[in-house]
DNA sequence: CTGGGCTCCTGTCAGC
DNA sequence: TGCTGACAGGAGCCCA
């Protein structure tokens, strides 16, 4: 589910509510991707710090008697986050909760992707050996057109793959990755050492212009997204090819493709977006 | 080092 | 109605 557009709207929707809180408990439900990697007991009686966020993880201090650090989270494919202020019996699907003196952050997530783990800081394993390797933010100021191209230098493999590696530039996921290539006019299938100068330069504004709408449309909610508060995202009404298989292209009429990249669906126009 | 494919897990939907 | 297979918003890991 979530790319770096839902995972913001997320941080946005509880980050001030849980801001200097206090951990009263903490408990767990089925295993997720990785271990806590500390007694539950720990968490509690810390306080919560600001909430950040890097690429597609969360990072939630806290500054405790017996624990000083932080949990990362990562909400894989399914998962959610929900901040209330009363405690509901937690269902089959919540696997971790954090309950605070402010409220209640629970992590749902059906599918069991997502992870939550101890680290003692963001320069600290686990959290440093997760987030290396990152890219760039797409809203860092240091990633444009020439940053870009010189990432996908060399690369044999199609460019949408490369986006979606996100060693390059982190955010785009499958649903962004298709937006940001179909508003640049780039065949997804072009290698992306091919990509001229100027076509990198374009793909570059694309990748921040779409995931900053999907940030001010609060996500695509194509099922089940949601921020913290329960509110849906609306990104998906502007969506040009991605689910769009078989249907006009908004541009030229053109049936939208779809076709399998690394396991993955892509969508494109095959007129509007050239090799 | 790069690239390709598999894997984790559960739910939903299309087709027979 | 029930079963089966495809597919789903991610990304770490292993192997060639």
């Amino acid at each position: 589910m979530p790319e770096l557009p839902e995972v913001e709207v997320t941080r946005r929707s509880f980050a001030e509510a849980i801001e200097n809180a206090t951990v009263l408990h903490a408990r767990l439900g089925k295993p997720l991707r990785w271990p806590l990697g500390l007694p539950l007991e720990e968490l509690a009686g810390g306080r919560v710090g600001q909430v950040t966020r890097r690429g597609k993880y969360l990072w939630l201090p806290i500054a405790g008697p017996r624990a000083r650090g932080g949990l990362l989270m990562h909400l894989g494919m399914s998962g959610s986050l929900a901040f209330s202020a009363h405690a509901p019996q937690p269902g089959t699907h919540d696997h971790f909760d954090l309950q605070t003196d402010r409220g209640l952050l629970r992590l749902h997530d059906p599918r069991r992707f997502g992870a939550v783990v101890w680290s003692a800081g963001l320069d600290a394993d686990p959290a440093a050996k997760l987030l290396a390797g990152l890219g760039l933010e797409p809203f860092d100021p240091r990633f444009d057109g020439p940053h870009l191209h010189a990432g996908l230098s060399g690369r044999r493999v199609a460019v949408k793959l490369a986006l979606l590696a996100g060693d390059i530039v982190v955010g785009a996921g499958n649903i962004y990755a298709c937006e940001a290539l179909f508003q640049a006019g780039i065949d997804p299938r072009l290698p992306a050492a091919k990509l001229s100068r100027p076509r990198a330069e374009k793909l570059a504004q694309a990748v921040r212009g779409v995931l900053g709408r999907a940030v001010d449309a609060g996500g695509t909610t194509l099922r089940d997204f949601r921020d913290a508060h329960g509110v849906a995202g609306s990104f998906q009404m502007q969506a040009q090819v991605y689910g769009r298989e078989g249907e006009p292209c908004f541009t030229c009429g053109t049936p939208i493709r779809r076709i399998v990249q690394g396991q993955r669906s892509t969508f494109f126009c095959p007129h509007c977006q050239k090799k």
